[in-house]
DNA sequence: CAAAGCGGAGAACGAACGTTCTCCGCCGAT
DNA sequence: ATCGGCGGAGAACGTTCGTTCTCCGCTTTG
């Protein structure tokens, strides 16, 4: 059975992403991913030169789904003050997830943050551009610091994620969204 | 040299908490330990039967740790609003630290949460410490729901946490103390 | 001084890792 | 039909890991 490059590469990062994403980059060897993508070690190789190469796929397709649906639920509310709140329904749905295990880009910098600048590099712009995205949902509320309240939001967001992942529950968004709103009240014009 | 059972086991863990703070619990094999603690390998077993056992006492000695030096930062202060403050400003002061990789905890549950019951459990107790510590401190301060404010309180601590450490600046610790004023004002009575 | 046992240094072992290599069967071109 | 090259399966290689074992010197006791 012979695969074109876009099925093979697909098949890869789809089992990379279950794998890396459940046991941590570390704990999964490549022939892990060889057994659950069904692409023979000697394709893998050709598609991703190195075990490092392929995290940082991982790391990159994450990123960008992760924006996609973040602006997914944004884009489903008009009002701007709406549009903030959205972020953690977002939230809230993600962590509903039956897999849910956390942030792959905290997660990954946990293990590699000390020793591979570029999963350190990639950490940091995965949140620079969720911070960003805050940053510009604040301006169009009306902030009159907008840089202030996306770090304070982001803070909410962030302890989220990681408490969802440690406790096991969705609650910490519901909570983050009820912290988010009374933010709210006292950073933005009545 | 032939050292006695405490010192033997106190070099070991000083050893352990350097190594696997900065590298990981995964990426730190026995042997580095041997070597950085200057106790041979047999005794060290003799200690710790196990990897999974020293990662056990490394991860409680973290705790212990971390509690004291909180309580140290909150104690320094009377006023029982100033009080919850402080929780900050001792994040602050551990951001600064020149080797602050994030919270150990979550980066051993990122690592290993999935596959070791005991550290996901470890970690849920240290997180449920610090919550139940923070929900102490908001009923002193006479929030009419502490439970409610500690929850948000603690989020914006755990974010802090992670975005510090990815980061690599103790910013984020100003900012939480900033949003934390803000909810304390929105929470507590006058 | 002799015998016995404890601890230290590090070799050894089996498993698992990332990566490369070998072999074999299948395909299109002549 | 034959040849050449590509891809798949998985063996192989060198390293590293967690853990155990061997050897040797020191100390203590009679």
């Amino acid at each position: 059975m012979t695969l074109d490059t876009e099925t093979a590469q697909r098949q890869v990062l789809d089992a990379a992403d279950a794998l890396f994403y459940e046991r941590g980059v570390q704990a999964v060897g490549m022939d892990a991913i060889r057994s659950a993508s069904g692409v023979s070690l000697k394709r893998l190789y050709q598609l991703f030169p190195s075990k490092d190469r392929l995290i940082e796929a991982y790391l990159d397709r994450r990123d960008q789904l992760w924006k996609s649906m973040l602006a997914e639920h944004v884009d489903a509310a008009t009002d701007p003050r709406e549009r903030i709140l959205a972020v953690f329904e977002f939230l809230h749905t993600w962590f509903l997830q039956r897999d849910y295990r956390g942030c792959a880009f905290i997660n990954s910098f946990g293990e590699l943050g000390t020793v591979s600048p570029r999963v350190a590099e990639l950490a940091m712009q995965h949140k620079e551009g969720f911070r960003q995205a805050l940053g510009e949902l604040a301006a169009a509320a009306g902030a009159p610091d907008p840089d202030r309240l996306a770090d304070h939001l982001i803070l909410l967001s962030e302890g989220a994620i990681t408490r969802s992942a440690i406790s096991g529950t969705a609650d910490p968004a519901t909570r983050a969204r009820e912290a988010a709103v009374l933010l709210l009240d006292a950073s933005l014009p009545a």
